[in-house]
DNA sequence: TGGCGTCCTTGACTTTTGTCAAGTAACCTT
DNA sequence: AAGGTTACTTGACAAAAGTCAAGGACGCCA
């Protein structure tokens, strides 16, 4: 609506960046996306980079811009679990403060795009669009933790992996659309971090890794390096 | 807002509703429950019956008012697990379609305020305050699953029960407060419910239940009627 | 270049959980 | 009250995943 009468141009922060199409600044028109730029600011984080922690949490909002970012919760006596995986363009912190604690963290180098919470939550107030994609954003990871908790619940080691080796295969490599059944990437997380995910031990890991090279589903090179040569190959071994 | 303005007393269908408080209805004011009350209406569901199936699920909202629901995701090869249970006053029916299956299934006897989709999305249009709650409601959701993935990616079989045991305590019992370390309720799941919920067998859920018996923690009548003596050592054993 | 540390793999063995089978208890129908 | 059904429990055994231990590959830093 506004857009039509507004001329200014977006910032050149903006401009290139991929979260303004796909992102939660979509929603966002030309003068919005302006007020939001002069407040906020891109930095970079280097894996196991700590990114929300008890203060930091609530007062910074962030986008994704690249790298992967992991969410984990830890039971008191250190047992972890990754909740999800935050890839670009995704959003980052929770909106208004839940009361259980999770905790963001760079499973690879990533960027960022910040700015405070008290901008973003304004902006929701004179933009109701920005709350309907924040909405969607959220009721998207509700599906994905769902569909996750099926994973975790109900598959046996071996389906765990590959559904794992799915999900960043989908997530990483542009490449890897329906209509391509081959995909290439780099692995974003350690075997730990794997396990993590997956509610298993580092050794199950890798022993299912080495199941799936031994059977020509992957190839692996220099322990992050996966080719994956069929894709639904590798979907017939994930018990979807 | 418009409350101040408003002299029509709120419809007799809400004046003794839950979710008129707690749920999402508590976001409106007179004359939009008015409006919405004109098209909906409480029905009831048996044990077992669906509720969200393939036509019916975006056509549809309810709040829960009573009973539980279960909602679980299916594998191919018809492995279940349940990836959240709704209490009154929840409620039910994601806004705007996910793309993956979800299905919605009576636990015990339930009562439900069902709406049509139309309604709510126009009142949603006219009233942020609705997308508001629709997402903080969301937020909870999604945090409950990610609570739960912790349970079944990193606890042990014994872990579980107790885990589930103190989750329905607090949604059932009323009793159940801080306050009180004693609870009592009536289960509302099967043991293949409990196991398809907590990604176990029946015969592991039915030992443990044996083992917590046999322990004190818990004493059981009819299968299903549960006393707590204290939901302190059951916590203890709940391995959070 | 060498040494150290991290990450990963592999093997032997243990523990946990699942599977299969039998049996009991409660409930519903007639 | 009999018969059948469903839900649950229990035991013996099997399979899956975890634990412990050793060793290899690679990168980093002095």
């Amino acid at each position: 609506m506004r857009n039509d009468i507004q001329t200014e141009d977006i910032p050149a922060l903006c401009a290139s960046c991929e979260a303004r199409h796909r992102g939660i600044c979509a929603a966002l028109d030309a003068a919005q996306l302006i007020a939001l730029a002069r407040s906020s600011h891109r930095h970079r984080a280097g894996e196991g980079e700590e990114l929300v922690g008890e203060e930091e949490s609530i007062e910074r909002y962030s986008n994704v811009l690249s790298g992967v970012v992991k969410l984990t919760k830890t039971l008191s006596d250190g047992r972890q679990q990754i909740v999800g995986l935050r890839f670009a363009p995704d959003f980052l912190g929770s909106p208004f403060k839940v009361e259980s604690k999770l905790n963001a963290e760079a499973a690879t180098k990533v960027s960022l795009c910040s700015f405070p919470r008290g901008a973003i939550e304004r902006m929701m107030k004179e933009q109701p669009g920005l709350e309907h994609r924040l909405l969607q954003q959220t009721l998207k990871e509700l599906d994905e933790a769902r569909e996750w908790m099926v994973t975790l619940g109900r598959k046996t080691a071996a389906e765990k992996v590959a559904s794992f080796l799915l999900l960043i295969a989908k997530n990483i490599d542009p490449s890897a659309r329906p209509d391509r059944d081959k995909a290439e990437f780099e692995l974003p997380l350690t075997r730990a971090d794997i396990a993590d995910f997956l509610g298993l031990t580092i050794e199950t890991v890798s022993r299912q890794f080495t199941r799936l090279r031994a059977d020509g589903i992957i190839a692996i090179e220099n322990n992050r390096q996966v080719t994956v040569p069929s894709l639904s190959r590798l979907e017939a071994r994930s018990g979807s």
